[in-house]
DNA sequence: GCATTAACTGCCCCAAGGGGCAATTGCTAA
DNA sequence: TTAGCAATTGCCCCTTGGGGCAGTTAATGC
């Protein structure tokens, strides 16, 4: 039997006022663990989402938090009952999560901390956990996680903008950052300069660029 | 007492070609240990140097290797006596050293291992170790070490270049890079357009670009 | 079949970039 | 004091870049 905790039911406002601080995911199989933890997130103004097991995580946490926006990080006992911390990280990370883990453990071998360490683990907590430096380690992974959200947008921005780009329009512009002048540019595709620059005018506005320079950057950070 | 150790004489030539597949420094009390790792790493082509203290280490390192080239990673015991590996990581993570340490442990306690990585170590060892899985870890720092070294020189590079601009055609070009135009630029400045044009034109040259575009990499790749 | 869109092009005009030539001024190192 | 360099500028010329106006062609969707 997997249980779900939630401390107390909140407005739609409040859910999402808290989900923009951080989600943090606290899974524990003991239930006073895991009410503790949620607890303090919760005071520290975070949504807390309890689970006691990976398996409830799994299933359970995307329809919880797919209509939230913000950092999210997950914080889980190695030792859980059934799939461990362990095993659920690496699920997770073959999914490209951003989502930073922090392990807890009080008994577990140095080869566990190694093996979460090497598999990307964002921090290891041993206990008995400071309750001051578990909060300086889930506010330092939502900062992470926030900061590869942010890429992430902003890479999805970007290849949104390069998506309305024609062939035609893409293949001059990738002439243009290679350095070639139009009238360069015209020979090379056998079109007349006036065709180019039309294009070249045409991509920098669906770009939204208005000199060489932005074009530059715009390009270099989208590896158009 | 400190002791380092040098398997054998090495040519100088042989010593740079080894050099430059990598260096590691071995620290451990063990001699034989040393021993072991020394002939291990000098099979595989690298040039090997073991010290018994983490003492040994920082009196000697600089003088043994600062005429060579090439990357680096240190391989160290965790529980050396007097300066700790830990305490040597922190010591040399001071130095902006661009040197991955690799922790060995045999009895180490969890607290080592997640300290060893909260400090930046590049990977924890624990014994018994897996022979092939030592020399694929020393691979990857050696890689992740060159690397380091790759921007550094890259860096310095770039700063060379940046620090033959005088004031004027620094600030002529900062404004190239805001997007603005050379007649623009001449009225911020209050200075003649022809003026602009050779600042500018200076300042290429110095840079070594022959367009915008090209600029534009090099200014957002140093910080200019 | 008709409308829309991308690609293509010619003509023309103006603004901006690149750069040669020549000269002046002020400051610094030898 | 003199040579050299940085900063400055004017004049002039040519190349590029940007863009309006107008027209053609081919493909595609309704």
């Amino acid at each position: 039997m997997s249980k779900v905790t939630k401390l107390k039911t909140l407005s739609q406002r409040e859910e999402e006022e808290r989900a923009a601080q951080g989600i943090v995911f606290v899974l524990d199989d003991d239930a006073s663990v895991r009410g503790a933890y949620q607890r303090l997130f919760e005071l520290e103004g975070y949504l807390a989402l309890a689970y006691d097991s990976a398996e409830a995580f799994l299933l359970r946490h995307e329809d919880a938090v797919s209509h939230l926006s913000g950092p999210r990080c997950l914080l889980c006992d190695v030792g859980l009952p059934g799939i461990s911390g362990l095993s659920l990280q690496q699920e997770i990370a073959a999914k490209q999560s951003t989502m930073p883990f922090i392990f807890m453990s009080g008994i577990s071998s140095e080869v566990e901390v190694v093996q979460a360490y090497r598999e990307g683990g964002f921090a290891f907590m041993l206990k008995p956990v400071d309750v001051d430096e578990l909060l300086d380690t889930v506010q330092s992974a939502l900062r992470l996680s926030w900061s590869r959200q942010e890429e992430l947008r902003e890479a999805n921005v970007l290849k949104q903008l390069v998506r309305q780009l024609t062939d035609r329009e893409r293949s001059v512009i990738n002439l243009v950052l290679e350095g070639y002048t139009n009238p360069q540019i015209s020979e090379r595709l056998h079109i007349a300069l006036r065709t180019v620059k039309v294009h070249r005018q045409h991509a920098m506005e669906k770009l939204g660029v208005g000199n060489l320079v932005e074009l530059t950057r715009l390009a270099d950070r989208s590896e158009l």
